[in-house]
DNA sequence: AATATTGTTCGTATATTTGCAAACAACATT
DNA sequence: AATGTTGTTTGCAAATATACGAACAATATT
């Protein structure tokens, strides 16, 4: 019977913002607020060829998985990138590239 | 009448890898070809903690998603990292989070 | 020709994702 | 108190994703 190992908790963390940056939206959303300090739902929501209900969810996902975060200024609602959690997916996709043995041009 | 603008072809691609990335399995594949040259299914399969049927459904998706390729040596079938696609993925990712202004520190 | 080895594919079940319209919530304005 | 503005939440439908065992395919060995 083999040793079946869990996944680490660098390899879940890693996962879950991919997850999340895995829709077209939601890179389009990033794209968007990283090119910016804030801004409203409503700017997001012209950027994108989906309706409001649609992009408030994508919102929500990216919030869970803590790549932004917003704050409300009624009526309206301002978003940001995360930056703490931005840093970390930054530097966990970075470390996760930078492995490979491709490096040394070994690889396949 | 808002102009609904569509998705980039660089953001289509950029997801389309995230969400290959977005599942802890997958990243630990990756993870683990990242580190040889190449290796067998049975190598992958034995690293991790699900179904051989599982695992080559996974390793599929890695495969549609271009980040990695499978070559058949009767009885084995042996994978590698898609040099080239890793190769863009990791710019197009290395771009992606670069293009903040969390750099300047002006970020939120 | 029966068996063993190595993976893939199929069939199935369950859960998650994606998308929208409609209803709702909170507040400001009329 | 009715209306307008800005987003969120709900309810629903369709499509995908995840996981597994069983069946299968291709070849090598007995």
């Amino acid at each position: 019977m083999e040793e079946k190992k869990d996944y680490t908790a660098t390899q879940e963390q890693l996962a879950r913002f991919a997850k999340a940056l895995g829709h077209p939206a939601r890179i389009a959303i990033m794209h968007f607020l990283a090119k910016q300090k804030t801004c409203y739902f409503g700017d997001i929501h012209e950027e994108l060829p989906i309706a409001k209900a649609t992009v408030s969810q994508h919102l929500k996902e990216l919030k869970d998985a803590g790549l932004i975060q917003g704050e409300v200024e009624t009526p309206k609602v301002k978003y940001c990138i995360n930056r703490k959690n931005w840093q970390l997916a930054c530097e966990l996709f970075k470390e996760f590239f930078g492995q490979c043995i491709c490096k040394s041009g070994e690889c396949c």
